[in-house]
DNA sequence: AAACTTGTCAACCAGCTGGTTGAACAAATG
DNA sequence: CATTTGTTCAACCAGCTGGTTGACAAGTTT
């Protein structure tokens, strides 16, 4: 498992399931049992979930007797946002620069000709 | 390829060539080839890269001549954003409720012991 | 100690992924 | 029309992924 931190991240969250899963969990910590309920498959399934999900540090597990209680860690969401975010902007700018130039035109100006006024 | 949408932009997103790419065209367009030149793989193997970021949504070819250029597409972004934001926000307000709780706590009183100061 | 609860580890399997090569298609150019 | 340029399609392969089952470790309960 030698990726980098944000194509695990990325990675993580590109399984449905698994997106559930953080979904329930920020509504507050939960066990793997309890993780596992909902879906129609098996406890090792859930656990390598979870392993997933702990390996791109969306999750984190303590230990409370014999119990795994699994908790959402928010900080990586960062690293997702902040790479999103710069290229977002970029695209949208740019964007942004076109429809200046098309706003920008003169109405009698057509795109297939030219600028073809009387002088 | 039935997998929904959000899955396909954060699986696209999973492989970092491809994330170069992205970042690559938020500079501005550019040819399959003139995006495959900085990697030592086959152009086939670019152009396979290209239909997976095709499918996610996160960019649009065109046709100019015998070339295809590629455009990156800002609006899937924030479908993304979107999800991630949803829980992010939900964990980090749990976490700043506890250390709302942790403030709030006089100095005096000792984690393990409860509240014992003097009336 | 025995039994039950909670969860993980290991081995296995089918299907997807990212890479390859070779052929083919599309459009401009000699 | 033949060639060159730009790109995709098809078949194939190794490795990862998500699922399974069976064994077992760790802790609690009786």
């Amino acid at each position: 498992m030698a990726a980098d931190p944000l194509s695990r991240v990325f990675s993580a969250l590109a399984d449905p399931t698994r997106r559930d899963m953080v979904a329930r969990l920020a509504l507050g910590d939960a066990t793997v049992n309890e993780l596992a309920a909902p879906y129609d498959v098996s406890l090792q399934a859930v656990s390598k979930h979870l392993k997933v999900l702990e390996d791109a540090g969306l999750v984190s597990r303590s230990r409370e007797a014999q119990r795994r209680p699994v908790h959402l860690e928010a900080q990586v969401f960062d690293l997702m946002t902040k790479w999103i975010e710069r290229y977002r902007r970029a695209a949208e700018q740019r964007y942004r620069r076109l429809d200046d130039v098309l706003a920008a035109m003169p109405d009698d100006v057509s795109p297939t000709t030219g600028q073809e006024g009387p002088s």
